[in-house]
DNA sequence: TCGAAAAATGGGAACGTTCCCTATTTAACT
DNA sequence: AGTTAAATAGGGAACGTTCCCATTTTTCGA
C-alpha cells in the first residue's frame, strides 16, 4: 500500500523521528537529514496519514454543518444553498473537511457527529439549549448560523432582520402604499422574530392601525404555500396595495398565482420578498428584496469555528457574536 | 474526555479483548458479559472512536465527491445541487461521510482526497483517464459521475443524452417546426457529445440539410451566455422556429433575452432545454426541457461505490455502467 | 585540545481500536 | 469422574503518527 514514515526512515538511513520532524516541519533537524528524508518520501509518493495523525494529535480537521429543519433535501434548499457553498469552499481552502447532516437524514445527529470526531460544529436555523449543551459538554466547539432562539455565551452569525425588514417596509411606504400585507412561515418556532416585529413597529412608526387580516401564516415555506397565502388574500373584501413576504419562495410562490389570477405586477399589488435567493433575480417579475449576504455569513461561520477549534479550552475567550447587514435589493416586483 | 474501550473494561471487569467483541457484536461472549459490557458503556455514555476503529480496520466510512468543472461554487450550479443532495442523503443513510471537493478549491485533489483517506470516490464531468488511474493504482474504489469522456473498466452512471435529445427533436417536429438552432457549451472538451450528435442525426433523419449557422457554441453555461447566443441568433437573417439548448440555463438566458427583445414565447420562437433544473419548472414561461433523473443518478452512484468499497479486491467483478432514461417534460416554451 | 553547551538524533510510549493466538472455563459424553 | 471438545476470556501486537526524553554528535570558546 501507500509508504509510510518507518518506510522512509528505513530507507533515508534514519529514525521515523527524524522523519517525522522534517516532514511536519516541527524540532531540529540538520540539512542533510532534511534533504535525504524529502528525497524519499518523494521517491516513495508518500502521503501523510491523517487518520493517524488525528489518533495522536486529537484533531481530525474536520468540521460538521447540521440544519435543523424541517424541509425536505436542505442542501436544495435555495436559502441554504450557497450558504453550504462557501462553507465548504471556506472550509476546504483552510485544509478542513465538512460534513453535512440534515436533521431528517438522521437518527441522532449528535450519535454520528460525536462518533465521526469532528474538531467543531456550525448548528443552523432550529436549535436549542440542550443540543448546544450537548456539543459543549463533550468539549466540542459550536457555532451557530441564523438560530432561530437565542442561546447566552454561544457564537453565532445571523443577519439583521429587524433593520432590513425596516428597509423594505420604508421602501414600500415611500411608495406610496398603506395597506400593507405580511407573509411567514415557521411561526411558532421563532423566539426571534424580528421580520414580523420590524413590520408591526413600522406600520406603528407610520401611525397605520394593524389589521391583523393582512397577516398571514404559513406553517411551511415553499411556493406552495406562497400560492396559498396569494389566495388568502384574494378572499379578502379588498387587497392590499403591497405584500411584505418574509421569504422569496413566499414571495414568489404569491407572484405566480397572482399572475395566474389575471393581476399584473406591480401595477395591481407590489410584493418584496426577504433572502435574495437566486430565483429572485431571475423570476419575471424580478423580485424586490431584502438581500441577506449568504456567502459571507457561511465564511465568516467556518472562520470563526477555526478560530475557537484553534484555542484549546476556554474558547469563550474569542466568543463573537456577527450580526451581518442586509441591504434592500430593489428590483421589478414593486 | 470521552469513556473508552478500556474505562470499560476496568469498570465491568473484564478485557478490553471482551468489550470490543460485544460491542461490535463480532466473535463469542458470554451473556452475563454482554449485559454488564452494555450497562457499563451505556453509563459512560460511551461513544466509539471512529478514527481509532479506522486506523486499525482501514476503512474510514467517508467517501469523496470531486467535481472537474470550470464552473464556479459548483454546489449552487443548478445541476449539481440535487446530485450532491441526493448523494450527501443516501451515503449518510447507509452511515458513510461526503467529502465534496471541487478542482478550483484545491491545488491537487487527489493529494487532499489521499491524506483525507476515504474508502472511495465519485467523480464528474470533465475527468480523464491519468485522474481515474491516480485513484485506482491506490486501490481506491472509483465511480464515474456524467463523464465527459470514455473511460474503460470503470463504473459510472450517467443519462442517456442521446435519446433524450431525439426526443426533443422528434417533438419539435411534431410540433412543425423544420428550421431548428442547436446551442451548446463545453464543445471540444467533451468527447462524448451524444446531445449534439442526436441533434443532427435527427436532421438527418427527417431530410433537413444541416445549417451550421444554427448552431451556436458558448464557452460556458450559464444564462449570461445564453443571452449571448440569443442575440446571436436575432443577428442571423432569418431566426429558426425553435431552438434546442442542450443546457436549462442557456435556455432560460435565451427566453429572457429573446422577451427583452420583444419576441414572444413560444409564439415567435420555441424553445427546448436539457437537464430539467428547478428554474425550469418556475420561470414564465415554464420551459419544455429533457428531464435528467438528478436525484437518481447521485443515489445511483453512491450505491455502486458502496458495492464496490465493500469486495476488497477484485473490484472489477462488480463493474457497472448505468445509462438512465430520461423523459420529454412539455411544458409551455414550445 | 578539551569541555561544555547546543544541535541533532533515536528509542519508545501513547492514541483507541481490532484481531490473532493462547489460556482458561464450561459443557458434554463416555 | 475423567477426558475431550467447545465456548469464552485475556494478552498483546498492530495500525501510522507525534512527542517526550535520553543519548549521541557537533560546535565553539577558552
Amino acid at each position: 500500500m501507500g509508504a509510510t514514515i518507518k518506510d522512509i526512515a528505513k530507507i533515508a538511513g534514519v529514525s521515523k523521528s527524524t522523519v517525522s520532524r522534517v516532514l511536519s516541519n516541527n524540532g531540529k533537524y540538520s540539512n542533510q537529514a532534511k534533504e535525504k528524508v524529502l528525497k524519499v518520501a518523494k521517491e516513495l509518493n508518500y502521503q501523510p496519514n491523517e487518520i493517524a495523525k488525528a489518533m495522536v494529535t486529537r484533531k481530525t480537521g474536520n468540521i460538521a454543518f447540521v440544519i435543523y429543519h424541517k424541509i425536505k433535501p436542505v442542501i436544495t434548499y435555495p436559502f441554504f444553498t450557497p450558504i453550504i457553498s462557501s462553507l465548504i469552499e471556506t472550509a476546504t481552502n483552510n485544509n478542513y473537511g465538512v460534513f453535512v447532516f440534515t436533521e431528517r437524514d438522521i437518527n441522532d445527529p449528535f450519535k454520528t457527529i460525536h462518533e465521526k470526531r469532528v474538531d467543531g460544529v456550525i448548528l443552523a436555523s432550529r436549535i436549542n439549549a440542550e443540543i448546544v449543551e450537548a456539543f459543549k459538554s463533550q468539549n466540542i466547539p459550536v457555532m451557530l448560523l441564523n438560530p432561530f432562539v437565542e442561546i447566552e455565551n454561544t457564537s453565532y452569525v445571523e443577519s439583521d432582520e429587524y433593520s432590513g425588514s425596516m428597509d423594505a417596509m420604508q421602501y414600500l411606504f415611500q411608495k406610496g402604499h398603506r395597506r400593507i400585507g405580511f407573509v411567514q412561515g415557521f411561526w411558532k418556532e421563532r423566539y426571534i422574530n424580528d421580520r414580523y416585529s420590524a413590520y408591526k413597529d413600522a406600520l406603528m412608526q407610520k401611525g397605520i392601525e394593524f389589521d391583523e387580516n393582512l397577516v398571514i401564516e404559513v406553517d411551511e415555506v415553499s411556493m406552495e404555500t406562497g400560492r396559498n397565502a396569494a389566495d388568502a388574500f384574494m378572499r379578502l373584501s379588498e387587497l392590499p396595495s403591497a405584500i411584505f413576504a418574509a421569504s422569496d419562495l413566499l414571495a414568489i410562490g404569491m407572484m405566480k398565482q397572482f399572475k395566474k389570477s389575471g393581476f399584473s405586477i406591480p401595477k395591481d399589488i407590489a410584493i418584496v420578498g426577504f433572502d435574495d435567493i437566486e430565483m429572485a433575480s431571475i423570476y419575471e417579475p424580478a423580485l424586490t428584496t431584502v438581500r441577506v449576504n449568504k456567502e459571507l455569513m457561511g465564511e465568516l461561520a467556518v472562520r470563526q469555528l477555526i478560530l475557537m477549534m484553534n484555542m484549546d479550552e476556554d474558547q469563550s475567550q474569542c466568543k463573537k457574536q456577527i450580526t451581518l447587514p442586509t441591504s434592500l435589493v430593489v428590483r421589478d416586483s414593486t
